[in-house]
DNA sequence: CGTTCAATTGATACGGATCAATGCAAGTGG
DNA sequence: CCACTTGCATTGATCCGTATCAATTGAACG
């Protein structure tokens, strides 16, 4: 008997191209895990031992290079796959950016579950393949973005994520939510400095696109201008 | 009958999980392209027609933003997959940098037989995989590395992909190859102009760490120290 | 020998990094 | 309840690296 029935992230996980019997066997082979704000789950350079589903709370995944300066490389989401499966080693680290919870698995055990079930790899295959897709997207901001322009496109996927408030796009009205990330961590995903990140955000406030409650919370008062600022170069 | 077999990356594309019969039923349904240097193969912002094998030559993938600055996402080499199967959009370019031979499908085609045939999607799984993670490494090069370090990483990553004087590393041996990009092409790579690629260029030539007989040509001739360039901030 | 186009070199401007100080909110102990 | 600490965010002043603008060189080709 397992759990899964109950999972948050049932429907969206890979897991969802599962029955129920591949899904006992599956869950026979995982364990949940919480995760602390700030934890790591993985280090850069480790073996790649571990590989799992986000079930609650955000992560990012980062590198840093010989000085010490990092770059984040994605956040996760509920439903996110984490891990390199059917690899040896991870090149960047896994923390918790909030209290999180995840369904892991040793490596070998899912690579060998998965190797016996071509819907999971299908359902794995497609989760990577939009990966793949967001990253290289994200290589264009910070190839070729200016300052300004980076942290409204964030803003803009973070609303797009959280938005409390759900407008179709065409309506007015003001979309609030939380930030997940320090200043810090805006400024390790967009290449830049926590600076740079605090003066951009003072002046979407001062041109009143959005407003800044506190330190964590951003309403977007005006997302039509902001897409403009996101599309500048 | 296909000539799969005589196939110049019959061992080393994903096709390679196929056999015999699997090979000739995927063969029916592809067919080689020949591009010339500078040809358009995919469009950004396509419906996902196409995707293929690079059987000879180099390809880029590019993205333009709003303003026509572009930026290259990936360089593709022989046994190298293109395109986006499983989606309906491609969001990027890609164009071919030297000519080029390509095996392409029809997308439609191409999914119906992966869905049909588990270890040709785990190939492709794999393969996807490892971009991936080469396109996250880029990610610290674009948001954290100045322009010595872009420029020495760019060199040695194409020094290990075309090293015709193939060392073991601890060789001092020089290491010769010929660029397949322009200036501008690694300009667009490393998210830098033109010049500021030229002048890191001349700068290692001053140095003594490379040698450049021509536009084209690059002579490693201390890969220990372009390393050290490669890995300052 | 001139034309053409890419690459190089030079001079200057500007955006973001860096260094430094201040502000602000949450916790801690008296 | 109020001083004090602590950690993050903001703001300010200055510097540096790369972009930008502009001119020159050099190789390939007719």
């Amino acid at each position: 008997m397992n759990d899964c029935g109950r999972c948050a992230v049932r429907e969206s996980a890979i897991c969802h191209s599962l029955n129920e019997s591949e899904l006992d066997a599956l869950n026979a082979l995982g364990r949940h895990q919480t995760l602390k704000r700030g934890q790591t789950m993985v280090w850069q350079g480790d073996e790649s031992l571990l590989v799992g589903n986000v079930i609650e709370g955000v992560l990012k995944l980062s590198v840093s290079g010989a000085d010490g300066r990092e770059q984040t490389l994605g956040i996760m989401f509920p439903s996110d796959f984490i891990g390199r499966p059917f690899g040896p080693k991870t090149d960047h680290s896994v923390v918790a950016l909030t209290d999180a919870q995840v369904c892991t698995f040793r490596r070998s055990a899912f690579d060998e579950f998965a190797r016996g079930h071509p819907e999971l790899e299908h359902s794995l295959l497609q989760r990577t393949l939009t990966e793949l897709d967001r990253t290289r997207q994200w290589m264009l901001l910070l190839g070729r973005k200016a300052a300004t322009a980076r942290v409204a496109t964030f803003l803009l996927e973070m609303s797009s994520r959280y938005a409390t408030n759900c407008n179709d796009g065409a309506s007015t009205a003001p979309i609030s939510f939380d930030l997940p990330l320090s200043r810090q961590d805006i400024a390790d995903l967009l290449g830049l400095t926590i600076e740079t990140v605090s003066r951009q955000i003072t002046h979407l406030r001062e041109d009143g696109i959005i407003e800044t409650p506190n330190r964590r919370t951003i309403v977007v008062l005006d997302s039509g201008r902001l897409q403009a600022r996101a599309s500048e170069v």
